[in-house]
DNA sequence: ACATAATGTCATGTTTACTTTACATTGTGA
DNA sequence: TCACAATGTAAAGTAAACATGACATTATGT
């Protein structure tokens, strides 16, 4: 599973820290997913989306 | 989160068990997800959007 | 060059999605 | 009614998402 994180969040320019911190979840959770480490919770994956104003599919990429 | 699982399942024909065998995890996570006993992880959502033929949000709706 | 912000990374622990096994209940067709 | 398919449910274990804390590396501005 891929994803444009990156992106989305350069879009906002907005840190790490500043994405979980509106995520709700640590720094370290939103550097893992945004390097490929784990994928998202479908939970944090909606409050991506919602927050960036996108669907779920156009942050993530599944094959 | 709530789901409409049972409803796309209905549109197909397929039992719990069916789905599961595609989706490639237990009959019981099929029923405890349909159940909202517990979340999908976001590969099984996207799965199962493939599918259905249809986006995760179609199926999965946050808050 | 230096300070500091931003990001990378690692170890340890908790929570939750998911498995396995097993049994109970409900629906359905003959 | 009776067999059996479909669904519900529960205990115990595994795997992966996420937390916490700590430290290292890489930008970026002055």
């Amino acid at each position: 599973m891929k994803n444009s994180l990156k992106v989305w969040r350069a879009k906002k320019d907005i840190t790490q820290e500043q994405l979980a911190m509106e995520m709700e979840v640590t720094r370290q959770t939103i550097n893992a997913i945004e390097r490929g480490k784990y994928d998202p919770s479908i939970k944090l994956a909606f409050k991506m989306a919602r927050f960036f104003e996108c669907s779920i599919e156009d942050i993530f990429f599944y094959e």
